[in-house]
DNA sequence: ATACTATATTCAGTATTTTGAATATAGGTT
DNA sequence: AACCTATATTCAAAATACTGAATATAGTAT
């Protein structure tokens, strides 16, 4: 039904958006948490929650349940592959904000990780 | 004033849609003129204009005139890339309408420069 | 069961994009 | 100058995308 042109440019069409790019910058490193992006990207959860739907309707995206945290993660690495022309081609790259700050502000298991390792395995165990 | 994720999804606005990529497709071999993609395409001249100074604004196209004809060409050679990278990404790899029945429909010198070479340039000087 | 937490969905108003129709212009030819 | 040809511009209607507000849901813990 669809033209290559049409399928070309619908996949563009997903991706053409700041909030969406960022999203995938962030999802760079390996699959994240919808709180983590919050944080990192300081916008409303709901807002976020429409942009990954966006992304996983498109069939960028897939996510996966851990307790109450839902980590998402690209499914096409070669997406990448486009983000990083993109960088080129446009001169300028566009790299996630520093985790730093927003790890504190994330209260997810997988972000709060190094700080919990830092209490020793004998004790975790007893405050749990 | 613009964040590098607003510079790079302008960008792909400007490619995101369907006859502006099946323009940037003809215009891998090179320059063309106007009426080529006029025929090529088979879309109105004046549609196809609105597209090539939108790809123009945007800094991906310049044009040059010779005679009557205006020749449009990409002007940073690696938009093709992010087509290339497009193609393997979306699985469908978009080529531009065959050449054969367009050529024929396309009056600039350019398109009709074979058919004109068959006349001896001794005659083609009596004919002009 | 109740309450809480992380995430999703719906809806509506606004902005932007798309497309067509009509018209304008600039350069070339006679 | 008058005319033709190739291309550009303007305008408006229709379609689509963006964004925010409010609300819903699905797990989890108590």
């Amino acid at each position: 039904m669809k033209s290559p042109y049409e399928t070309q440019s619908d996949f563009l069409k997903t991706i053409s958006h700041s909030t969406r790019l960022a999203i995938l910058g962030i999802l760079r490193d390996g699959e994240q948490c919808v709180c983590h992006m919050e944080a990192m990207l300081k916008l409303r959860q709901a807002y976020i929650s429409q942009q990954l739907m966006i992304l996983k309707q498109a069939g960028l995206l897939d996510s996966r349940r851990d307790g109450l945290n839902l980590y998402y993660r690209v499914v096409k690495p070669e997406v990448f592959n486009v983000l990083d022309i993109l960088s080129s081609v446009t001169g300028v790259s566009a790299k996630p904000p520093k985790h730093k700050h927003a790890r504190t502000a994330c209260p997810c298991p997988k972000c709060n990780a190094k700080t919990n390792s830092e209490i020793p395995q004998a004790l975790k165990v007893l405050t749990t």
